[in-house]
DNA sequence: GATAATTCCTAGTAATACGATATGGAATAG
DNA sequence: CTATTCCATATCGTATTACTAGGAATTATC
C-alpha cells in the first residue's frame, strides 16, 4: 500500500500538465482528457490548488488553469500538504500523549521529511532528476553527494 | 490526520514494556493491564513482531513475551515496516506508471526515510532522546550537529 | 443581449481501509 | 491440569478517501 494519497499523485501530474503548457491556459476539460480522469475529480483537485495560490484560473471561454509561479518554485512539500495534509506523525497537540512514546523522536522525523521535501521542486519531479539540494540544510536532514549529480 | 498507523503505536508501546522489564518474560494480560488495550488485540499486533523475530515468546505458565535483541540494536525502521508495512510512496512494480512522475524522485524519498529511521532505534525511542546518528548516512539524509546533543 | 464555455461551490455517495472485538480452539510447558 | 502462547477467521463500526452530481457565477464571442 502506498503511503501517498491518489490525490497528490494526481495532483502532480496535473501540476506537470500546466507546466508543461505555460503560455496558455489549460481547461479541465483538456486536463480530463490528458490524465483520463473525470472532469469533475480534477475540478476538485485544483480546488486547494488555486486556494492557495499555486495555479491561477481563468473563466469563460478559452478559459483555464495555469501555474502562479515557475515550477521552480513551487516546492514539493506545498503540494504535498495541500493535497494530503500535514507531514504528522502524532497529533495529539500536547505531543505527550501515550502514543507519543516519544515525542522529540516524531518531531525530529517529521522535520527531516519536510525539510527534505522543501528542497524539491516541481521542476524537480518533472524532469525525472534527482532533486538539488544544499550540501546541508539547517539542523536536518540533507542529501549528500551521490554521485548522481548533485 | 497522523500519517502513522495506531499499530504502530502500539507495537512501540508494547516493545517498550518488554524492553523495561528485560529480565522476565512479559504476558499479554500483562500487557492488556498495562497499556489499556484488550488481550486479543496485542496477542494480534504481537505476531508479526514474532514472526519477525523481535521478540521471543515461551509458552505454558509464567510464559510470556521478551526482546530478542537489545533495544539499541532494533531499528525503528524494522518496526515500522512490520507494523504499517513497507515505506512506499508508489506501489507500482515498474516504477514507470503515470502516477509515479518521477521515479527517481520517490525512490530518494523513500530512501531519505528509510535512511534515518535504520538508524533510530528503539532505546532512542524509550529514552526520548533524539536519536543518535552519524554525522553523514551513506548517500541519504542524516541528522546533523543539532545542539540536542547528538 | 444571447449563447456557450468555462470555472466555482456545495453536497452527496460509494468503496475501502483500518481499528478493534470476538470466537474457538490447538499446542506447549510448568 | 492449568496457564499461557499460538493461530485463523470473521465481523462490525467508523473514518477516510475517491469519485459523482447539480447547478450558480463569470466571461468571451457572436
Amino acid at each position: 500500500m502506498s503511503n501517498l494519497k491518489t490525490s497528490l499523485k494526481i495532483g502532480l501530474q496535473i501540476l506537470s500538465v500546466l507546466a508543461r503548457s505555460e503560455s496558455r491556459p489549460v481547461s479541465v476539460r483538456e486536463l480530463a482528457l490528458e490524465l483520463g480522469q473525470s472532469e469533475k475529480y480534477l475540478e476538485q483537485l485544483l480546488l486547494p490548488l488555486r486556494h492557495a495560490r499555486l495555479v491561477t484560473s481563468l473563466r469563460g471561454p478559452h478559459g483555464g488553469y495555469h501555474l502562479s509561479r515557475p515550477p521552480s518554485h513551487i516546492a514539493l512539500l506545498e503540494i504535498l500538504e495541500l493535497m494530503q495534509g500535514p507531514v504528522t506523525f502524532c497529533d495529539c497537540p500536547s505531543r505527550q500523549c501515550a502514543e507519543c512514546v516519544s515525542p522529540a523522536m516524531w518531531q525530529t522525523l517529521e522535520a527531516c521529511m519536510e525539510t527534505s521535501m522543501a528542497h524539491v521542486t516541481l521542476a524537480d519531479v518533472m524532469t525525472m532528476r534527482p532533486p538539488k539540494l544544499p550540501a546541508r540544510v539547517g539542523l536536518s536532514p540533507v542529501w549528500v553527494e551521490n554521485g548522481l549529480g548533485i
